[in-house]
Order: C-alpha cells, then structure tokens, then sequence
DNA sequence: GTTTACCTTTACGTAAACGTAAAGTATTTT
DNA sequence: AAAATACTTTACGTTTACGTAAAGGTAAAC
C-alpha cells in the first residue's frame, strides 16, 4: 500500500473554479498565511490539505466570522501536538467557539421561525384575495 | 383597555447599552434607512418597533448577512401587505432566504461537528500523556 | 514563431461598516 | 452661573476583504 493519502494536485483555477471564489481571493488567503500551497518553479500546487483549508475558510466565512477568526479556529486543528498545558487552553478556546456556534444556531432557528410566520401571513392573504 | 402595544420608550443609548453597540452603529443604522425613530424636538425617541428591528439587524450581522441582505430581508416582513403577483413574488424571496439558512445550519453543524472531533483527539492525548 | 491560455507579482482602488474627532445644543446638577 | 451630562450633525479616517489593472513569465497549439 502506498497508502495513498489522495495525492491529487489543483491549480490555482481549479479551486477558483470548484468554490466560485476569483484566483484573487485565493492568492489573497496565501498572502495572509490561511493556505500554503507548494510551488512547481514559481507557479502554485495545490494539494488536498488546501483544499480542505479553503473549504473550511469559506464555510467560515458563510457563518459570518472574519478571516482573522477563521485563522485562529483552523489554527486549533493543528494544535492538538501540544502538550499538556497547551491542551487545557485548546479545550478552553473550543468551548468558547461551540458556545458561539450555539447562539448562532439560536438565531438561525429565530430567523427561520420568522420566515415560516411570514409564508402563514401570506397564504392567509392570497386565500383573502381569492385563490392561490 | 388602552391596547398598550408597550409603548416603552427609549434613548439612543438606551439600546447602545442593551444591545452593545455604539450610538454611532444606531445612527449609522437610521442613516441607512433601516432604523426610524421619531424624534422629541432634535433628539432620537425608539419605540419598540424600532428596538425589534435593531434585534433583526444585529441578528442578521451574527448570521453574516450583510446590512444590505438584512435590509432586504426586514423589508419583507413589511411586504405582506401587498396584492397577489406581489405575495408570489415575496413567497419566492422567502424560499430563496430558507435556502440560505438550511446552507448555514449545515455549515453550523459541519463546523460543531468537527469542534467535538477534536475535543475528542484532545481527550485521547491528554490520556496518553498521563492523566487529566 | 506567434498566438493562446494560464500563471505570476506589484500596486493602487473600492465598498462596507463603522471609528473618531470637532463643534454645537439642551438639560440637569452643584 | 458654571460644570457635567447626554444629545446632535458633519466629516474625515480606518479596517477588512478583496477588485482591478499593469506588466510580465512559461508552455502548449496552430
């Protein structure tokens, strides 16, 4: 076994293209030490590892935190080679980050609930009107 | 009865002080057209109207929509007073809006997910490295 | 061999969402 | 009446997250 570990490699557009973000946006991330791709002479290489951070950076982004925050959450995932000390504080910063997921999802549950009310206020006018 | 629809009052720093954020935000808010309070000779008077829109904006900004998208997404809560190829037209928004939050759950679930696999890693280590 | 298609760096520009300072008004406290 | 407190408008400044040229390198295709 050659234990594959999926060696594919991307270029800079293949992912641009995959997550519809511009080359831009991508080159900007490396700038900010989000991603490290390798370099084949001066031209990027994509490996799955980065792949994975973009996935995660963006996702990060669509629930709404800054890129630094992203930072320090995608920073915890490597930070589990600590040593004991280190690890307590992880478990802390984790905590934290899961309570903020957890209002988060209050919200998300709030702002459905409202979008659901306002479709039952709606139906209730079109049949006043007439029909649907 | 007077059918009181709590008639509260408050100050522009009333609400800065509740909901932690500046009188420049709650300002700039009105100045967007998202916010209208009445005013008592120059100075700003919020009823709760106002106060429930400042909760939906600063709901919004924690699920990472943009003022923009918040402003379209209040205003529809105020749409339901229209006629019938209007209603279809808002019925469609608020689809696309659920969409959007089902996205973001499963986004919000993913990342929550991968929180607790690393609790778990660190669980593991803390283990191997002697006790907790 | 030159066009085409990607890739690169450098660097100024921009929209969004406020921050911050200046300068003034109105009321309440000492 | 002087000081403190809370409100106001106006306007320039700042950070974040890229957009958008400009100017060029490299390799395959015609």
């Amino acid at each position: 076994m050659s234990h594959d570990n999926s060696t594919k490699e991307y270029s800079i557009s293949d992912l641009a293209e995959e997550f519809d973000v511009t080359t831009r946006t991508i080159r900007f991330y490396e700038d900010k030490g989000m991603i490290h791709p390798e370099r084949r002479g001066q031209t990027r290489v994509f490996l799955a590892r980065d792949r994975v951070r973009l996935k995660l950076i963006l996702r990060g982004k669509r629930l709404g935190f800054t890129l630094k925050e992203i930072c320090e959450i995608i920073d915890m995932y490597d930070d589990v080679a600590g040593e004991k000390g280190q690890l307590n504080l992880l478990l802390e910063k984790i905590k934290i980050r899961r309570t903020e997921l957890e209002e988060k999802r209050r919200d998300l549950d709030a702002a459905e609930q409202e979008l659901i009310e306002v479709e039952g206020r709606i139906s209730a006018r079109m049949k006043e009107l007439g029909l649907s």
